[in-house]
DNA sequence: ACTTAAAACTTGTCAATGACAAGATGGGGC
DNA sequence: GCCCCATCTTGTCATTGACAAGTTTTAAGT
């Protein structure tokens, strides 16, 4: 990185308050990012975002998709260390809900209908990379399967580990502190519980 | 109900400001509930409020505590009309998702830990209740069971539920329209299966 | 019954926020 | 070399949560 001057014109300050705002949800979670102080951290005035999103919901949207993006790279770099399908979904389950761990503020958002637009371009484009991946996982299980069927195993792998990753974040799951049990060594074992229980069921 | 002259002592102000809160959620959501348009519903000032409430998180956490109540009654209905352990769960488990679906804003403010004190004595309690009522539900299917075993069940159990809720909350299932299964379907469907594959297999 | 303290409710204020309007600046197309 | 317009600025407004200080009613004590 290079020192820069000050310029009027920032060069790539879309990115730059993007980058802002990951950090602050990091640090400080949702509750303390707004498109205010997006700009103080950016160097920039109040307004300028405006320029680039033409609403705060358009700025999470596109913080959310950059998520989005590293989660589905997660998953992915999970599942293809394993040959035997099921091992993917199962490294699948244990990614997804680590992922959640490390990234509460962005996770959270990730999935807060409330606070997006899920119409935006890139959000839009992201998250359906992320359901592919997972559907494509599931999928290479059983190829044959009926589409119904298979609607219903992706929905309740996904149900599974997004219940676990959900419940961790709400501090809902692990309320005894003598269980050495992680969410996440839960959320392996009723994958593998549940694949057990219906692929070989021929569910 | 008698009409009332309105006088300077509402009588049960804070009763009519949870009960404002909680038709706000219902009708707009969360994000259009504030602590002042709940004072205007209630014909008070936008300070009356803060004279039975420190601040809005304490405020939503009552009103959380009232939905816990409601969520927990439900699942207790649900439960009581079967007689086998695992229908009652499996009972249990349609109920969590339609629960999730007809008080879908009151739902997401139960679980958003952001928004609530969870030390709040009567959130503490209502959800300790709705807990404890699913905890009973699994242990009935088998009561000899290790404890940690028993936190594994109880936890799956509500991370398949809760993860279709929340999802299904988030429009992120049946994505296809010409799939007529809903949420509550694959949920019931899930937890049935999930059952089978680990009672009778012996955990 | 009368006094008085406290609870309940009021108006007024402050900083922060999202959104918008209108002006200043400077880089790229011609 | 000049102009256009994207980029960034300052300024403003309504809304919100929180707080301070004053007003009205209830209720407790005598």
């Amino acid at each position: 990185m290079t020192v820069k001057a000050p310029r009027y014109h920032h060069g790539d300050l879309r990115g730059a308050l993007i980058a802002a705002g990951r950090a602050i949800l990091e640090e400080a979670g949702v509750p303390a990012l707004s498109l205010r102080e997006v700009a103080r951290r950016a160097n920039v005035s109040h307004a300028a975002p405006r320029h680039h999103f033409p609403s705060v919901r358009h700025f999470l949207s596109d913080c959310a998709a950059d998520g989005f993006d590293e989660f589905t790279e997660a998953l992915q770099v999970a599942a293809f260390r394993h040959s035997v399908p099921t091992e993917a979904v199962v490294a699948m389950a244990a990614a997804y809900v680590q992922f959640a761990g490390d990234n509460r503020a962005m996770f959270l958002l990730m999935f807060d209908r409330d606070s997006l637009d899920e119409r935006t371009p890139a959000l839009l484009a992201a998250s359906t990379r992320a359901y592919a991946c997972l559907v494509a996982a599931v999928q290479a299980i059983d190829p044959a399967l009926a589409i119904d069927d298979l609607d219903y195993r992706v929905a309740t792998a996904w149900a599974i580990v997004h219940g676990y990753a959900t419940l961790m974040l709400n501090e809902k799951i692990c309320q005894r502190p003598e269980n050495p049990m992680t969410a996440k060594d839960m959320a392996t074992r009723a994958m593998r519980d549940y694949l057990r229980g219906t692929v070989t069921a021929g569910g």
